[in-house]
DNA sequence: GCCAAACTGTCATTAGCTGACAAGTGGCGT
DNA sequence: ACGCCACTTGTCAGCTAATGACAGTTTGGC
């Protein structure tokens, strides 16, 4: 792709070391055990420059859930128009995590799988990726709203459609503990999305 | 109540005090804006005994959180049990919410609106409060688990209908910050419930 | 080659948080 | 009443996360 100046592929590397080194460690060591300092050392930097690309430790390990939102987005807004909007949703979320299983779209499965386990260890990552999620939240029932042909501002119902679906991932990998990790979880997510829109056409999955 | 104890009532007394003195000051400066030193000075403890107290800051804004979702247990608990699982707990999040709107039940109005007001203002609360949350929803789902007759480790189903139920109070908390403050809450979280309920008897509500 | 902009390192500082130890206070048996 | 034990608290010392200020270096454009 673009090559555009040497200062700017340095500074893209720096970032993607940081990013590699972080995980490696926190794969060794654990989220809360790993310090700023051990990160930016193994990468050379200071530790001021670790904040000069990353906001906190959390944007680090969170930085690959960002990612999966944005895709996510652009996906969707690909979907056929005339598609009921959980479908679509359905579809989209279950893209994006079979591309970050495979590596695909740029992702990197092995940082995927690592994510994974400290989503499952560490509660206090576990509620920022909710941060990063609620940030684009925000996004996502706005690009509902317009699917739906409604304003996300007045109408409660994007919101809704956005943050079940969000539930449903959320379920998935809860699920996806219960394995002890070894589950695809493309198709826990998929199953997710199957209850929400079977309890919605046929109401006694989930309401009993 | 109780009596139990004057070292007891003391420690009661201080832990109430820790909590007024902090909403008042994360009110009157925000939540980022105040410091564990200003709470400990305004009630005239060491900040160190503050951490006898709670764990983090986040958890004294919290610790109404965890407690409102401790009493929905309780109320779900209640619940008859011919009821349908959305059902209950769509009676039983409303009238927590009352409850916390009235000052029922042991509540403080109060407290509960500055909360309302620092998770709409604070995003780092608002995911705080996601981790208390998740906290709670393996409790919740193993509730609900009881309540459908399935297994809530291996039927991801609890899970789900746990996780729809705290997505209706987000979104209604969601709403509430687009009134500018004034509606009343509960009458958001029973409008995100009954929006759930009809999407699921009449998919064209969520789905289109 | 030179200048401005961008990037980085060093230093200092604040806040959140924790462990260790000593001192004070309440509970309770004698 | 007395004293012992357990619990609570304050002090101190220290670590990590995070941010601002300043200075030095590198890079890109001219």
């Amino acid at each position: 792709m673009t090559a555009a100046g040497l200062r700017e592929r340095k500074k893209q590397r720096t970032r993607c070391a940081l990013i590699d080194s972080a995980f490696a460690l926190f794969r060794r060591k654990g989220f809360d055990a790993t310090t700023i300092d051990e990160i930016a050392e193994a990468v050379d930097v200071s530790p001021r420059t670790f904040f000069r690309y990353f906001t906190s430790k959390e944007e680090v390990a969170l930085s690959l859930v960002d990612e999966q939102l944005g895709v996510l987005m652009g996906l969707l807004a690909e979907r056929p128009a005339d598609e009921p909007v959980l479908t679509a949703l359905h579809r989209a979320a279950v893209d994006v995590v079979r591309a970050c299983e495979s590596g695909a779209n740029g992702f990197d499965a092995e940082h995927y799988e690592s994510m994974q386990e400290l989503l499952a260890t560490s509660p206090a990552l576990a509620a920022h990726s909710m941060e990063v999620g609620s940030a684009r939240v925000a996004e996502l029932s706005r690009l509902i709203g317009v699917r739906m042909g409604v304003d996300h501002l007045t109408d409660p119902r994007p919101h809704l459609v956005a943050s079940i679906g969000i539930c449903a991932v959320q379920t998935a990998v809860n699920s996806w503990r219960g394995t002890d990790g070894h589950a695809k979880s493309s198709e826990l997510v998929d199953r997710a999305f199957q209850l929400i829109t079977e309890g919605i056409n046929y109401p006694s999955v989930l309401t009993p």
